[in-house]
DNA sequence: CTCTGCACTCGACCGAAGGGCTTGCCCTGA
DNA sequence: TCAGGGCAAGCCCTTCGGTCGAGTGCAGAG
């Protein structure tokens, strides 16, 4: 899985150092490591095998004469082997986050921000969720409501109840009554597929059979295309932005740190960068260039999916300096991950009930 | 309006000096403005009226021998009289605003949240929205979404296309067709209420009548009411807060900086001042502790109500620095009002029209 | 292969000195 | 009485030099 190291030992003060440079977040020399971490070896062999990893890319100096600071090649070794092994107090941050989101009142979109919040508040750093996408989505519901002659709003209810909502210009007056048979063509037709089969089903009837369908109907579908029109959405919530502002290293370094607030804003990147998790595995670790991103120099993204057995919804995260404490953090992600979908097995069952 | 000043000169000298700290942020001497701003009089004359403006309270010095900087009351001076104005360029600003929210398509959520960067895109300093408050919304159509035998999702719309979702847990299974006929009764009896009038009506009802009522009524007046659960959104759309890294005075001065970000992360707080402006009038202008927070210590906000003929709905604002281009922003503010209240006075016919 | 000893490097810290603005005050002139 | 010129003084900011200390690399011994 890791790339192996030279011996035992390198092995050893590699972690060491980046377990104490996560402390601190200042550079390690040998005298200290061997000082603080007890290691039962002298400074001087342990400057030997610093300038080995130095050699091999795991470390870097600031200057010629200054302590080591682990580079991205040693962070992706040490979560690699963080990875590997069992991680201890799993249980606590469980509860807490369990206990946190059950029995949250308030719209399935106030759970995720409010997911956001408490991941941003028990890892101090920022706490990122991505909503549900279109494709993992089952519908459920569309309501229409006229809001004037030349405008309807469309509500769509996921089974998992999560709305969107848009203002579709309509090009005739519609009455309230026509819009509700519409909606409940619609209803009944496309009940159970995801949100996005939906979409290309309203499309290919569009395009087929126009004629075969009688007048409400392709009114219906018409309205129906709208509500997806543009991509979608990029909605994503981040909270805890402002902790940035605690962290030594982003202090030194304004320029970045006016980058990443960049990066909270768009939004765009951000949600691109979670929708690889959802398509690639439960878990991920991105650390600084291997997001891909400028910004994220010097920063880590830690994210899980969250969803039911039929497949990844949306994904929660936790975004910090690379010098994060994994060990907290990517249990802490593991956690929400799985309150999330708790919250969200609940209302998974299409089939289910009818008083 | 504002408390005038000993001579026309001190007006003169104090509005230069402001005007010219507004480009600068910098301390303003004596020498610099007569050199800069071209007064026909010698610096040993500007200082004298700079020693009595400083004694008056306008102005004061960051220490012994720096130039002048303008104080709240200077601020609060300065806009006074720009309010008594008018104001040059507005013709631009309302085209290009009306230009940019003209034909959005997307919820009326997603319209405000656009407003909000569309405001500081063009003011270069954070850009706030309050959406519609509950008071003043008018209540439209209610829908119920059995998520599961547990709970119910509950989406309310307003006149104005205004979205309210909340997933409501339940006694009892209730299914789809039941909640249905609730929504129908709800929607009868509620139609143009406001929201508020509404929350109000459901408390009455059930506290007086409930033997009168049938069972689906009563169920539906429950449902009713926990949907209205818990206090107004504190919702509110702040874009634009990265900004705030760009200006001198704020990366001066981190620890205020992180107050700022708490305030735009809290939002409760800020909630609470722009309702203030709601209930008193149309356009507000905030200057640092006239705000009554701490954290907004050399910040000011210039807010605007949006709203319809009979009231308003929510606010617009802009925050900055109290330094911040007062004859810019001021006007910005009311142009992204009126074409908010542009767009909300399309939706604001509840009677009318059936096909 | 490991450890001790040693010379070296380089940033952080400190204090002194100089430059640049601005102020306050005094004095003159209308 | 008030405007304006002259002048000494105050204060911050920057620069410069020198010291300090953490940490390094290397040579040589065990």
């Amino acid at each position: 899985m890791s790339p192996i190291l030279k011996s035992e030992r390198h092995h050893e003060i590699l972690m060491a150092l980046i377990r104490f440079h996560i402390g601190t977040a200042e550079p390690v020399g040998s005298k200290t490591l061997v000082e603080r971490r007890r290691l039962n070896v002298s400074p001087a062999t342990v400057r030997s095998v610093l300038a080995e990893l130095e050699g091999e890319g795991y470390l870097s100096q600031p200057y010629t004469s200054a302590g080591r600071v682990p580079t991205e090649k040693a962070y992706r070794y040490y979560v690699d082997n963080l990875l590997g092994q069992r991680f201890s107090d799993t249980r606590a941050h469980a509860n807490h986050i369990r206990l946190a989101l059950r029995g949250f009142s308030g719209g399935m979109e106030d759970l995720l921000k409010w997911t956001s919040r408490v991941l941003s508040d028990m890892s101090l750093y920022a706490g990122i969720v991505l909503p549900p996408k279109r494709v993992s989505s089952l519908f459920k519901k569309v309501t229409f409501v006229r809001i004037n002659r030349e405008s309807v709003l469309t509500v769509l209810v996921s089974v998992s109840g999560v709305t969107r909502n848009k203002l579709v210009h309509t090009g005739e007056d519609l009455s309230q009554k026509a819009l509700d048979s519409m909606s409940d063509y619609l209803n009944q037709r496309f009940s159970g597929m995801s949100l996005e089969e939906m979409r290309q089903r309203v499309d290919e009837d569009l395009q087929q059979d126009l004629e075969s369908f009688d007048l409400w109907m392709k009114a219906a579908l018409h309205l129906g295309r709208r509500m997806f029109d543009g991509p979608d959405s990029d909605e994503i919530y981040v909270e805890g932005g402002s902790r940035f502002l605690d962290m030594p290293e982003f202090m030194a370094d304004l320029e970045g740190m006016r980058g990443i607030f960049r990066l909270f804003e768009e939004k765009k990147d951000l949600v691109a960068l979670l929708d690889q998790t959802i398509k690639a595995q439960d878990m991920m670790v991105f650390i600084g260039s291997e997001t891909g991103m400028a910004e994220m120099k010097g920063m880590s993204l830690v994210v899980s999916t969250y969803g039911r057995e039929t497949g990844p919804l949306g994904a929660v995260g936790v975004m910090g300096p690379s010098r994060m404490d994994y060990n907290q953090v990517i249990p802490l992600v593991r956690s929400a991950a799985e309150a999330v979908s708790e919250n969200f097995s609940n209302t998974d069952n299409p089939q289910e009930g009818n008083l």
